[in-house]
DNA sequence: TATGAATGAGGCTTCATTCAT
DNA sequence: GATGAATGAAGCCTCATTCAT
């Protein structure tokens, strides 16, 4: 059958990448060394030759999802200098990828990594934990720009952005595509957008916490 | 061996109540019927006598989710007449629920139903949607009684609050409950009832949409 | 439910009646203890107020069986003073039996009875011959009176006629049924008959052997 | 643990041989996975490797047993020009298979085959039928030569043939090899060559059905 | 006499992983 | 770098049987 023999930096990358198309499609459950392996044309135990164990190839899958997260922010932030384009686009862009990977949210959840691997999910607190400071630093960029009401912490604000990808993840997951993701979002940002950038029409508001 | 011999109504329950907890402890993949006969101290062919497989084991701890969910909207409708009130009193059950049960966030978002248990993506969107419209009702009277704005359709006001729930749940799912969850969530809840209250401050706020 | 008592004597007829039907529909494997119970309407662990095991009842499946083909052997030989009409009737009744019981000739052939119940096999094998030998003495004396040939062992011939049974159930438990085995059957006793009764006619024909 | 690994094609030859051997030791009933590994110094998963299921194993059963019977066939069709030496050879061929796979004459009554696998008893049956065909081709073909009498249906001579197996092989089974067999057979076939050629000794006879 | 809960042995199967080639 | 055979742990399930009520 003439293998075709790679690079195991090439070949790293394919399973990763299969496995995270695996887990989309079938769940964690669902992921099998031998899928894995059937993906990228190989047997078995040639996964073997590139990741120590599956484990590892989970974690190769982790970095993956990082990178598209990592890089979804590069995007928005380099799309326009007004913050509230630029998560506005960061929030169209997380769905395009929940859309296209609904594995990420369910990970981000902690499908299988209960007990076994608790280092997976503080690796996971963390990754969303940078993304709300990215976030929150942006916020608080523009408040100070006074592009968004600073009566409210920059914190609150981040956290509040962030919570409209989770519950639209959810939806779409359950309703098995079928609900309408990208309105329900829309309209969830336009709420978002209006309360954000509430500070320029009005004042008065109670404060809201520190932190 | 002086086994506690009970009836099979209780087993159901205590078995169905150990799986949600081990759900909640190890995650679907760690359920299995070994382990929640142990858990309930009994051999695992015992599971046996009280459900004809697993998958129904599974099954009950759906009922017993739903059970819990509307067991929560019912406290929380009676406990005030206010909608206000309600809603604040329901987004805490919920939180307090999930707190215990991690599983079902996990659970709701499709844990282990890929491929496999399509009816049980089913079950839980069906969930989902009644939750939704129950507060939307509760959102729409409110509306009418002028404690909420009008201007923005019931049914976004609801995706709004029930949004709340999602992130936090993954937040202290991620956190393994070091983050402080709770305080999160009132900082929203604060945020929520300010926008959802705002026609009694405000006017000419354009539309959000419809449905 | 006002659960039926009855003596023992009674539920052992029963349940052994009701696994012979079993094992004539589903085969030895589909007789469960569970499945005797149901069929005479008791709860699995009744059986064992009239029986120590399964196996006990599998032995008075045994019984049964021997008492039919005793009933058979009976019947035939009061049915008329010639031999060649008591073996007739007698092939007749032993297809009619294996066409009620299909049970019959596969526990004769040793379904289940392989390793663990030597003395089952034992049991049939005397049955049996108990079966050979009361043919054969009929025979004897239908040579006797120039009702048969003589110059071939009332031995061979028995057995001869005792053959007939055996490929026809196989042929009709084969077929599921389809197979006419009582045209068949009769064909050979046929051809049985002619060779049984050719001494009348012909001289001369070499001795069979001995026994 | 020196494990000799060697091709699929063997092991998949050793495994039904192993459970063909299984069967006729222990009957179907004791035929397990477990088992047949052990048989073949195998552990129970590794069957895995080379069958997808139990099932799949006993159809490579049914596929040695029709192998046999087939070779049988045509060891006895090219040993001799003679219809009557063919049949007699078939007739000493098929004993001695029996004798050596008691597993064959259980499985095509039909042991195991209740309810659950009819398309195996379908299979046994087709295999039968063919079997007598060929028989009754040979038969015919002998009766145009005068080899055999005319007067009674091929399809009756040839079922009369191959009806010498069954007997032979339930009472052989029944006494656990201590019955001699053989001799029996011998006899019965004389018994069977007489009847068969009876035409060249006499006329008149009644003809015997039509088929 | 009958019930229903519980046990324990055993059966089939999947899967990550190792290893010789 | 890749294959294919083999392993061992674990999982789900069935069933005969026991025992308290």
């Amino acid at each position: 059958m003439g293998t075709n023999k790679k690079a195991t930096g090439v070949r790293r990358q394919e399973m990763a990448s299969a496995a995270l198309h695996l887990i989309s499609e079938r769940g964690l459950n669902g992921l099998s060394v031998a899928r894995i392996a059937r993906h990228v044309g190989l047997v078995p135990s040639a996964i073997y030759r590139h990741f120590k164990s599956k484990d590892e190839v989970l974690d190769a899958v982790y970095d993956l999802i990082e990178g598209k997260m990592i890089s979804n922010l590069r995007e928005a932030w380099s799309s326009s200098p007004e913050t509230v384009d630029r998560l506005h686009l960061l929030l169209r862009l997380n769905i395009r990828m929940i859309i296209e990977f609904p594995a990420i949210p369910r990970l981000a959840f902690g499908e299988g990594i209960y007990g076994t691997h608790p280092e997976r999910r503080t690796r996971m607190y963390r990754l969303i934990r940078n993304y709300l400071s990215q976030i929150q630093r942006a916020v608080a960029l523009a408040q100070r720009r006074s592009e968004l009401r600073s009566d409210v912490p920059a914190s609150v604000i981040a956290a509040s952005f962030w919570g409209l990808i989770p519950p639209a993840a959810l939806l779409w997951s359950a309703s098995e595509g079928s609900y309408d993701i990208s309105t329900l979002v829309e309209r969830e940002w336009t709420l978002f957008e209006e309360i954000a950038t509430l500070h320029r029409h009005r004042h008065g508001t109670k404060a809201v916490g520190n932190n």
